[in-house]
DNA sequence: CAATACCAAGCAAGCGCTTGGTTTGTAAAC
DNA sequence: GTTTACAAACCAAGCGCTTGCTTGGTATTG
């Protein structure tokens, strides 16, 4: 399964948009503009420009604007995790799932999803009580394919510290990486990805 | 040089504000509501509220609300980077180094100037362009700290990555503490610094 | 008696969102 | 194959409210 038709797949589900309808464009646009300007800095006038229709004309197809901000990180975690769940599937030892999955997620992180990822690190503030606890939920669902690959390592005796710790020091040095990495500055994400493998003692299984 | 006596001398060179002084104060509520509900969100009548004055009367103290903003983030900076100094030149070793600063910046990131410091990894975007230019200035000042740092552990074999990139990827780690540690969890700030050296090999140098 | 710190009141601008009506796309009815 | 029906998509206008900030005046302090 590779992104595209897993993308494809989710689109037949209706569990994320399709790119190329008029929500999917709405989107993504609001995806740019929350990273770029954050969401509280963003109009409603500001979206409806963005993809050319007038401010009011949002409100057909999300009844507030933070529905919108909802929209961007419900789709993105749900994309995310199915890619992730492909990634880790395709590798066979413990070992090489993890580096999957960093792979994985630096690729969401710096690669299309970038910016919607970047809303979901930066934004979750803005969200209300019940959005917040929805995200939340499917958060939670992503982050047990981590735990699962650290604690099987764990208890190969591969990797020493705590799978939780280690997974959130993880979570924040792959996501600030959206601040600083740009894909034309001579390093790769493979380059990354072997970085971050290798700082946890794990180097030497190939890429 | 302990943490109170840096404090005070900082203060007396006007580099940041008295806690105790009508200034200091505010600033200390305007880091508080600014990572509780995000600059954005925070109106000066919060602020006002937040010291006991009318909105009206914060604008004696800093001309525009943006101004309290650059002020909570320039002060962070100036006190963590001369902290950070101390912390350093108080070890011997480059690897005892590493682990002061490490410590140091995990103590700002969850102690005292927690909430400061939060509020400059997550609102730098509110910023005008100048502030912004001013706090990264004073920001390449704490980060040479680091990198003299990095760069001498490679030089004597210790660290195998590149500087620039462990730095990132520590930055990433250490502040994303911010949103999951809880000093009251049964892991202490001593543990999690063990944790930090011995996920980058550098392991049983003492505590 | 000057400077500092504050209050009470409110302005202009920008905000999310609503409203009433028009255009556009689609498909059945004739 | 034109007409009719109807919903979805959109526009133009603007409402009600909140925002950062200003103004003119009054205490408080050294």
């Amino acid at each position: 399964m590779n992104h595209d038709s897993i993308l494809r797949s989710l689109i037949a589900e209706n569990l994320v948009s399709d790119p190329a309808s008029a929500r999917g464009r709405l989107l993504h646009e609001a995806a740019r503009l929350f990273r770029e300007k954050g969401y509280e800095r963003t109009t409603v006038r500001d979206l409806a420009a963005a993809v050319g229709i007038q401010s009011g004309s949002l409100f057909h197809h999300f009844r507030t604007k933070e529905e919108i901000l909802k929209a961007v990180m419900v789709e993105t975690i749900r994309l995310n995790t199915a890619l992730m769940q492909a990634a880790m599937e395709a590798a066979t030892s413990y070992r090489d799932k993890l580096q999957a999955l960093v792979r994985a997620e630096l690729e969401s992180i710096n690669g299309q999803t970038g910016e919607a990822m970047a809303v979901l690190v930066f934004e979750w503030r803005s969200l209300s009580e019940e959005s917040r606890a929805y995200v939340l939920e499917l958060r939670d669902i992503y982050e047990q394919l981590w735990l699962d690959v650290l604690e099987a390592l764990r208890k190969d005796g591969v990797l020493a510290a705590d799978p939780f710790v280690v997974r959130r020091m993880l979570t924040g040095a792959l996501s600030w990486t959206v601040t600083w990495y740009r894909p034309n500055g001579g390093l790769t994400l493979d380059d990354l990805t072997q970085q971050v493998v290798a700082m946890m003692g794990l180097a030497g299984s190939g890429r």
